[in-house]
RNA sequence: GGGGGCGUAGCUCAGUUGGUUAGAGCGCCGGCCUGUCACGCCGGAGGUCGCGGGUUCGAGUCCCGUCGCUCCCGCCA
């Protein structure tokens, strides 16, 4: 990357960006000192700054006073120095380092800082306790992985700012502190002291200041949004994370698919992410759930899922039998010509119960098209015939089975393609897929609270088989029925993003309302601001939000969005750098009207 | 809330069936070294085996509990 010379006070240059061309000038350069290689007479110093290192090198001929300067520096110390910049011999070139056709012989050096040997080397190859990285985490940021994650990140913002402004978008902020709304995700509160025993909550999303600003005639609007849910943490998941949100007035779902499309793109070229070129295939939430067990299919690989359940209708395998009879399916997926040890099976049949299965069924084709497999005895030929040729099995194939309820069907045998892929190493290297999925149901059944829940969100636009006007939805019959213009972008099996057009008719938003369980004054109570901006003339509108520490890890090949994020928290919600969060005086809690549960007697 | 993995020197790790004084590489400190770039050579320091309890003649090793990190399930409109 070439920068521009950043002359200021302690340096003229980038190290990283001197090369051969320089040599013959003089060049200052500040950093620390990445390593020092002391000869007795001769000393190299690799001076590192956020650009790359370079080579310094100290001469006693210098001064004794600048040699014994440079034989005094240790890791980490602070200097400026500065000299003439010169070609290297031609046995001295380093290949591996961009600088490594010069050095600079250093003429004067000012000491700018010392500092204590770092507790982890900071060129540390391999895996380092995160626990350390982050309590440390000044230094680990000074490691060049993670000064690369930084600024590819920034690539990525800087890249979906530029494209969304020349598609004549605006960048509006929305509040910080705003109003719980307890759907969903759990809300991080924030104690409102001029109204004791009020809160605020941090925003999930921005989804209704954008819905509003839509309706306030902005039409365009985007922002890098801070979002926070209080939820468990996953190498995916932070209790803050920030994404790039929008909103569009005036669209239908192509609208936004285009312009998105557009906008990621220039993204993953970014970081030579070869995903094809837009258009990217749409998939329906339904095949993804049959084919791939998930709505995130990773579709870099085969292993697809096929349904097998009207080939055994009549067995009389039991297992097999009461799944069909209690409404459920059979489910199974070819995982080709492998020699999978008992061992294996076993650790597979695991993953199938983790997710939820009563077991797994495995099944190796034979020449004679039958089955080695500890059920084989419990089918017939002709069903076992039907099963292997649902299944495309040739001799050696290894079969995998789940009979159980739709849903726990597709996900342990989801996961199981996930587990092999891993195991095997199904994933073509360098292949990357995008893939938007859509015609999402609109309500899923929740069987513990025993209720509909909205699958994307109570303001995406709902549809009935006969259009989407509120009419049109009173007839199709209740709301499992409904579908939603909802879309997810899927890359490599990663939700990047989701949106959907939203309800603009309040009628229709208050029949969601009520699909979901909330009563009229309910629902005004909480969300009467909307309802009423929705009655002063709201434009069809839709947007989607994308969630950036994902995509940039995807993009760094990172497995976790920690890697991509400054400052961030571990798996239990703690900051070991600042030791957040921590409990604070009884003067703050009584301002507040608080009363802290680990600090009785106040 | 539940399940799995991990925790030994500053770092990354090894440590056999429970048995003498717990090791290696890197780093660090000292000495030597004028072309190294993972510099080299010589020497040295450095340990609450996460913490607590138990079994045992004896515990890094076995058992119970606990803390932390991590991955997953639940959860994440």
């Amino acid at each position: 990357m070439r920068r521009a010379p950043r002359a200021n006070a302690y340096r003229d240059t980038w190290a990283g960006d001197l090369d051969a061309q320089r040599a013959g000038t003089s060049a200052r350069v500040a950093g620390w000192v990445h390593g020092r290689r002391d000869h007795g007479g001769l000393i190299f110093v690799d001076l590192r700054d956020r650009s790359g290192i370079v080579q310094l090198v100290f001469h006693p001929e210098s001064g004794a006073e600048l040699f014994a300067a440079a034989e005094r520096l240790r890791a980490e110390y602070v200097v400026s120095a500065a000299g003439d910049v010169v070609l290297r011999e031609a046995g001295n070139v380093n290949p591996n380092l961009a600088t490594g056709e010069i050095e600079i012989q250093v003429a004067g050096m000012e000491l700018l800082a010392g500092a204590q040997t770092p507790p982890f080397q900071l060129d540390h190859e391999g895996e380092l306790d995160e626990m350390l990285r982050l309590r440390h985490r000044t230094l680990d940021l000074r490691r060049r992985q993670m000064i690369e994650a930084l600024v590819l990140r920034h690539e990525v913002v800087r890249t979906m700012r530029a494209t969304l402004a020349a598609e004549d978008f605006l960048e509006i902020e929305t509040p910080i502190l705003t109003r719980s709304t307890p759907e969903g995700a759990r809300d991080f509160l924030v104690p409102a002291r001029l109204s004791p025993g009020a809160f605020y909550a941090l925003p999930q999303s921005p989804q209704l200041f954008k819905q509003l600003l839509m309706i306030a005639g902005y039409e365009r609007y985007f922002q890098i949004a801070r979002c926070f849910r209080d939820e468990d943490l996953r190498a995916d998941r932070q209790p803050e994370f920030t994404q790039l949100d929008l909103e569009m007035a005036f669209v239908g779902e192509d609208d936004v698919i285009d312009v998105n499309e557009r906008v990621m793109a220039k993204v993953f070229a970014l970081g030579g992410f070869d995903v094809q070129e837009p258009p990217y295939p749409r998939m329906s939430y339904d095949e993804a759930m049959l084919r791939f067990g998930t709505d995130r299919p990773d579709t870099r690989f085969g292993l697809e899922i096929v349904d097998v359940s009207e080939h055994l209708r009549e067995s009389h395998f039991k297992v097999f039998a009461a799944a069909l009879a209690g409404g459920g399916v059979v489910r199974a997926m070819n995982a080709g010509r492998r020699d999978v040890p008992r061992s294996e099976l076993d650790e597979l049949t695991e993953t199938a119960r983790r997710h939820g299965a009563g077991g797994l069924v495995w099944a190796f084709a034979l020449e004679d098209g039958g089955w080695r497999s500890p059920i084989a005895k419990f089918l017939t030929a002709p069903e076992i015939a039907a099963v292997g040729a649902a299944l495309e099995a040739r001799p050696g194939d290894l079969l995998l089975a789940v009979a159980d309820a739709q849903a726990v069907a597709a996900s342990a045998l989801g996961a199981l393609r996930l587990e092999l892929a891993e195991r095997w190493g199904l994933v073509p290297p360098g292949r990357h897929d995008a893939l938007w999925i859509v015609d999402f149901p609109m309500f899923g059944y929740d069987e513990n609270e025993g209720r509909w829940d909205a699958l994307h969100h109570p303001f995406t636009a709902p549809t009935a088989p006969g259009g989407a006007t509120a009419a049109d939805l009173e007839a199709a019959g209740g709301p499992g029925a409904w579908r939603s213009r909802a879309y997810d972008l899927v890359v490599d099996g990663w939700e990047l993003g989701g949106g959907s057009i939203r309800i603009h008719d309040p009628a229709v938003q208050r029949m969601v309302f009520t699909a979901l369980g909330m009563g009229e004054d309910e629902a005004e109570q909480r969300f009467g601001f909307l309802l009423e901006a929705l009655r002063y003339g709201a434009p069809p509108h839709g947007g989607i939000a994308f969630g950036l520490d994902r995509i940039v890890a995807l993009l760094a090949g990172r497995g976790s969005i920690r890697d991509v994020i400054a400052f961030p928290k571990t798996a239990s919600g703690a900051d070991p750098l600042t030791g957040a969060p921590t409990p604070v005086d009884a003067r703050q809690l009584r301002e507040l009207g608080l009363r802290s549960p680990t600090a009785p007697g106040q």
